[in-house]
DNA sequence: TTCTCAAGTCAACATAGTTGACATGAAAGG
DNA sequence: CCTTTCATGTCAACTATGTTGACTTGAGAA
C-alpha cells in the first residue's frame, strides 16, 4: 500500500503550453488526482487502496456478481484480482457464497462493514464532484458529463 | 512495461447507480482511461510507458529543468525518477548537460527524437480531447475546464 | 464416468513506487 | 587551503499492482 499521505505531491505546476489543448491534458491529470486524493487517504487508513475500492464499488452495485464477471468488469486478470479480493474476504468486507442453487460460481456480496467502507470512500469522491458541479451549475455539470462520455466512448 | 495492448479491458459496464453522482465517478475513471489508452499503446510500442511520458512532457515544457525541480514537479522520489530518466537518457531522448556556467545541477532537455516521441504521445491525448470538445462546442469545453479546475484545486 | 469449466493457487516476472544509507563532486565560506 | 553544503547518483531492501503460464480442485453435464 502507498504511504498514508504522499503529502504535497504536485500542485499544478505551471508549465509552458506548447499546444492549445495542453491545459486540458493537465486538467485531466490533476482532476483525476483531485477526485481520488481524499478517498485514497481514507482507504490507506483502512489498510486498503484503489484496487480494493474498485472491487468494493463494483460489488456494491452488482450484488451476487460472480468472480468471472468481476474480472471482466474490472478488466484485470484472475491472479491480479486474487490478492486484493482475498484480503477483502479475510477482513469480512466481502462475503462469498458458493451456490444459491448449487452453482459452480461463487457469488460475492458486501458485508455491512464492506458497505460502510465502500460508501465512505465513494463519498469522498462524490463530495469533490458535488462541490465542483456546484460551482458551475446544472448546465455546466451536464456539459462536463457530455465531454467525459465522448472521451470514454472514443475507443 | 505493460503489454502492448491489454485488449478490451472495460467498456463502461453498466452498474446500478446507488447515488446520483455515481455516474460522474465512473465517467472520471473511464474518461481518464479513454484519454490515455491510445497514447499508452503508442508508448508501449516504443518500449516506454506513462512515467516516461510524464518526464518527457514536463521536460518539453521546461527546457533546462534541473533534476531536483523535475522531482518536485512530478511529485516522486529521486530514486523513482532514476530508472525511467536514465532509460530516456540512454536512448538519447533526453540530454543532460552539467553546467552552462559550471553549475552543480544538471540541465535536462529533449533531443529531437525525444521531442518527436513526446509530441506523438501527447498528440494521441490531444486528439481525444479535441474530438470530445468538438462535440460539445466552445461553451461546453469551457464548462468542462471549469469543472476540472474546481476539482484539481479542491485539495 | 469422463469431460468441461469456474475458481483457486503457485511460480516467475515487470513496473512503479517507497525509505534508508552512502558516495561523489562542485560551490561557497572560514 | 580546507571544510562544509548541497545536488546528484547509486545501492539495497521493501511494497504493491499488475502480467503469463501451468497446474489443481470441485461441481455440473454429457
Amino acid at each position: 500500500m502507498p504511504k498514508t499521505s504522499q503529502a504535497a505531491g504536485l500542485h499544478r505546476a505551471s508549465l509552458d503550453k506548447l499546444h492549445d489543448l495542453d491545459a486540458a491534458l493537465e486538467l485531466m491529470y490533476y482532476g483525476w488526482r483531485g477526485m481520488t486524493l481524499e478517498a485514497d487517504e481514507y482507504l490507506a487508513q483502512q489498510g486498503l487502496s484503489r484496487p480494493h475500492h474498485r472491487i468494493l464499488y463494483v460489488v456494491a452495485r452488482r450484488p451476487d456478481i460472480a468472480i468471472g464477471a468481476l474480472i471482466e468488469t474490472l478488466g484485470i486478470s484472475k491472479q491480479a484480482l486474487n490478492r486484493p479480493l482475498n484480503l477483502l474476504i479475510e477482513r469480512k468486507l466481502v462475503s462469498s457464497k458458493r451456490s444459491p442453487e448449487q452453482h459452480r460460481s461463487k457469488l460475492l456480496r458486501l458485508t455491512a462493514a464492506g458497505q460502510r467502507i465502500e460508501q465512505k470512500a465513494s463519498d469522498h469522491e462524490r463530495k469533490v464532484m458535488r462541490e465542483a458541479f456546484g460551482r458551475v451549475g446544472t448546465s455546466g455539470a451536464a456539459a462536463w458529463m457530455a465531454v467525459m462520455e465522448a472521451i470514454a466512448d472514443s475507443n
